[in-house]
DNA sequence: AATGAATGAGCGTTCATTCAT
DNA sequence: TATGAATGAACGCTCATTCAT
């Protein structure tokens, strides 16, 4: 990497940084490019020569996020080789990432899901792709007879889910104060909810 | 109620409905008040006699699904008496109710999330009220001991965030084509969560 | 008339007004918005509510400028009966109309020129229905004997060049002072010019 | 002339030329420097380096068209001795060259005219020179008895008028589709015009 | 000589809100 | 009550120009 493009690779750096401050804290549509130019101590114009628009700069920034979560939870769970301890290292790891980056956990939990149509699509890659992850360990498990066979697609999607709302709840009300500390009831519900217990006792 | 307000009710429902509509088809942000007056057939200086801006009339209409909602899942749940019944029973018409109004689903899951701090506070509230419907049941099995004890918060909001992440996905991608299909398994999904398997299977 | 249309006539009106003077004497790229808004003791919004961009207030006013000029044009034609006396009619008649309003000749003779392609329809328009005018007299002078068989669409548009170049010699030069002056030399070589000499002359 | 001066002079024509065609599609407003640069297969920075300011850029742009339409028109009129002829000469490579230039055409007769006060001085040069060619053409043929006394310049103006609007009609229009077409009849015009006829017939 | 990243003033346009009627 | 013309602050974006390399 050249010297010019060490540069250029700051600016472009220090500009997401400023982007994801922004967008946070004001939302999307809240979000002034003016401010975010102020921010990352650059002028309006040199965002756009990085960025052609706001709604770029915006999808660059979910894209970077999602991909970095993405590789972070996948990293944690292929330390791990038990289907179900695959999974259980994902939840960890998500608990931790978010738990870990705020910004991060606002940005792909609130200012993404308002943001506009052009952002659903990018979202709903997210979502897929934590989904199939989910379900990957799952139909393992099944396969290994670990759990008993089920609707692994939608399985993997309330899990999801689950861990997201309790994520969401963190951002809104601040509780737990860490939201690590929701691991160990969360881990219990969402294993129990796969694991499934003998048709008599829900009956 | 005189006709005067009997008529003034009719023109505040019709600003409501037109403002489901736009506010669902464009995002709070980019819907225009402009449209919304064309919607419901009155004009902008109408609509600002019944609400004093955008955003109260957003949080009106957020009011409005809210207890809509709540009150058709309390309706239903009143029909229980067993515990768990109540919580299938709750389930039951969540996904029936976003099943039958996709707009009002919309409105709640997707436009009310980055529609900005303001709102936060009338999300929290539904959330929270949701939360102990859910917690509420989970205390009274407790209690009789059909389930083992545990975080009944956190369950109640996990139960929540995983419906909720159903029929996002639903909304997103059209699937499943019922929502209400997604029943079945969510039902094993959501008991079995709560209701715990032995600790031999789980480890 | 209401009271209202009137009062929006006279706005509307005022906004034509303060565009005329803005545009002619900064050319169309460099009149800004703001100014005419300002010029016409208006707001912004406001020239916004009566015309939905700038090109399509320069085209409003380009269309009204057309307008103005050829109805006094075509209404000093029909005084005539002669086909050439119409001709002399039409020419007289341009050049006081421009000589009467230099606003009015600058912007159809030179900002409305480099303005950009959305205009160059409009102006043909203009330039069309002028030749089609001149054209007009002379196939009559033709069918009466008057003038010798020519090319009558080319001769009017010679006419019409020859014309707008004193007028615009007069914008840019300020000759002759009244522009009203050039009208005997003008007439000369324009009858002359169609009317023809004798062939052994010019050769 | 050095090595490195003969490669500037062929940068300085490379960004003549893609000026030109930038400048004649775009208009001058329009025109990016950006886009000039990129068409020249040079930079900005390198663009800056030959030209002080888009508007110099654009002014010598002028210049040279001037001095090569001008040069043409001089050289075809020095063929000739009699007045008459040299008019006569001065017209054919007129439509010649502004037919063989399309887009020199464009600047001089659209581009240019709205650009901007900056450049009705550089624009009135032109048309003087012109204007002058053509009155010492007729001031000779007045002084040689072959066409009666009259206003050379206002005269000459209306021949270069005359010309020039046929030229904007194929520009615009398209019409006739090979300019020179348009020479024998606007011959026959022009020379009547200034030759004029017998009061009678006029009268 | 040449590059292209960076600047920042300025622009056209939008839109929630107001208010005379 | 209801209307819609009017307001004006704010926004996303452009682009001629500069300058470190």
């Amino acid at each position: 990497m050249t010297a010019v493009q060490e540069r250029s690779k700051t600016r472009r750096q220090r500009l997401l940084d400023a982007a994801l401050e922004v967008f946070t804290s004001h939302g999307y549509s809240d979000a002034a490019i003016d401010q975010i130019a102020r921010a990352s101590d650059t002028s309006k114009g040199g965002l756009y020569f990085h960025f052609p628009s706001k709604q770029a700069l915006f999808l660059a920034l979910l894209g970077e996020a999602s991909a970095a979560l993405l590789t972070d939870v996948e990293t944690a769970m292929a330390a791990e080789t038990d289907p179900l301890a695959r999974g259980d290292a994902a939840l960890r790891e998500v608990l931790h990432a978010f738990g870990g980056h705020r910004l991060l956990a606002r940005l792909l939990l609130i200012d993404a899901v308002g943001a506009g149509k052009e952002f659903a699509v990018k979202l709903d890659e997210l979502h897929a792709a934590f989904a199939a992850l989910i379900a990957r360990c799952l139909d393992d498990a099944v396969a290994q007879g670990l759990i008993p066979p089920q609707d692994t697609r939608l399985a993997a999607q309330a899990w999801y889910g689950a861990v997201n709302h309790v994520v969401l709840r963190w951002l809104m009300t601040g509780e737990p104060r860490r939201l690590e500390d929701a691991y160990p009831a969360l881990r219990r519900l969402l294993l129990f909810g796969v694991t499934g217990a003998s048709q008599e006792k829900v009956r």
